[in-house]
DNA sequence: CTTGCCGGTGGCACTGGGTGTCACCTACGG
DNA sequence: CCGTAGGTGACACCCAGTGCCACCGGCAAG
């Protein structure tokens, strides 16, 4: 951090900085493996100190989420500004669809990103903590427009089951070289809210 | 570690071993929370040294899920007896529900366990990687029945989000005093298998 | 009875993730 | 020129988890 941040806000030191910590997790933990990388490494990696990484990232497995809040937010507006008239089901499916819709430029750092959160089991463990929270969103959506409380049964297994549906679409997307991200989430989506027709 | 084993096997003291740490964990997590509570006090209550608590369970985590292993196992051997003529989605219902038939002195610790396994964030991601062994066993189990590769999507799709329905009707279970775990299975599992027909 | 093996145990030291604290440095407003 | 505030690095600490070794009990062979 020397002569980069000359010419820089402070914000958009701190943003430089947060995506260089972001892109030497994701080599070093793509190439060596999550648990074999110290927290040390990725920080010399990025130029910065260890004190410092987990003033960036509050844990060793953050480090390759980056920015998932936003996305949370942008599902959360989404579900907010589905129509009315629209199924709930339908409208639960079309976010998730549009919240994964990526720009091209940003597919390999997403595969590389996802590829280690189902690959790594700590990774994979702490997915759970990161999903609660688009579950929370999810089922609150659903809670509102069929005047249920959050908690009920249907608002949590729609939650649930459309993520568990989503993430199955990523695995598929993963192994699979030539399906679309898209095509895969309308896949499993499609499966999912017939009540696995193909199992009939 | 002194009388007490006395007149008994090595086998049987080790079981009792075992079950001593799984209810000081249990016990002293429901109290204090999971984070706040030091192996060497789980250990102390125990009667057993830090070293041997790791012995017994690899992980903080683990010492709270009993035996799951002898749990999936058994989930195995009941999708494997399935009838071939009964449709794979209610095969696989079918053994969720019965091999979380508890008996009825089992259930306060079941809550227990449970309300632990999904109120505490570190056991909540943990539970991840014991969950993912029943996807694995699901989804063979689905792929064997439809002739189709176990990382296929319907397979995955199947273990994941009947897995989704299980944890919510645990959750109702918890939340809801007055409903059976088998009735918030049966209205989990109904939903999901339906499309969620309650939402149309 | 003695010797030697063997499985379970405890003690100890070490690595690594995560936190609290403090000193420093740099940019900013007065 | 000074004072303050936010970001940074260094250090010390706690705790989960691991490797290693020494010990102690039982048990079979001599």
């Amino acid at each position: 951090m020397e002569a980069v941040t000359e010419t820089m806000v402070a914000a958009d030191a701190r943003e430089e900085t947060r995506a260089r910590i972001e892109q030497a997790a994701l080599d070093l933990f793509t190439a060596q493996g999550f648990e074999a990388v110290t927290i040390d490494e990725v920080a010399d990696a990025a130029g910065i100190s260890r004190r410092t990484f987990f003033r960036y990232c509050s844990t060793k497995a953050d480090a390759v989420w980056g920015q998932f809040d936003g996305h949370v937010v942008r599902l959360e507006g989404m579900l907010a500004a589905a129509a009315a008239d629209q199924p709930v089901l339908a409208s639960v499916y079309a976010a998730y669809v549009e919240v994964n819709d990526y720009a091209a430029a940003d597919l390999p750092m997403l595969r590389q990103r996802m590829r280690l959160i189902l690959t790594e089991p700590a990774l994979l463990a702490h997915s759970q903590l990161r999903y609660a929270d688009v579950d929370r969103v999810v089922a609150a959506h659903v809670a509102r427009r069929t005047g249920v409380a959050p908690d009920a049964l249907v608002p949590r297994l729609v939650a649930t089951s459309t993520r568990a549906a989503a993430t199955t679409a990523f695995e598929l997307w993963l192994a699979d070289g030539r399906i679309t991200l898209g095509a895969a989430l309308h896949q499993a989506f499609d499966e999912l809210a017939a009540g696995f027709p193909s199992l009939r």
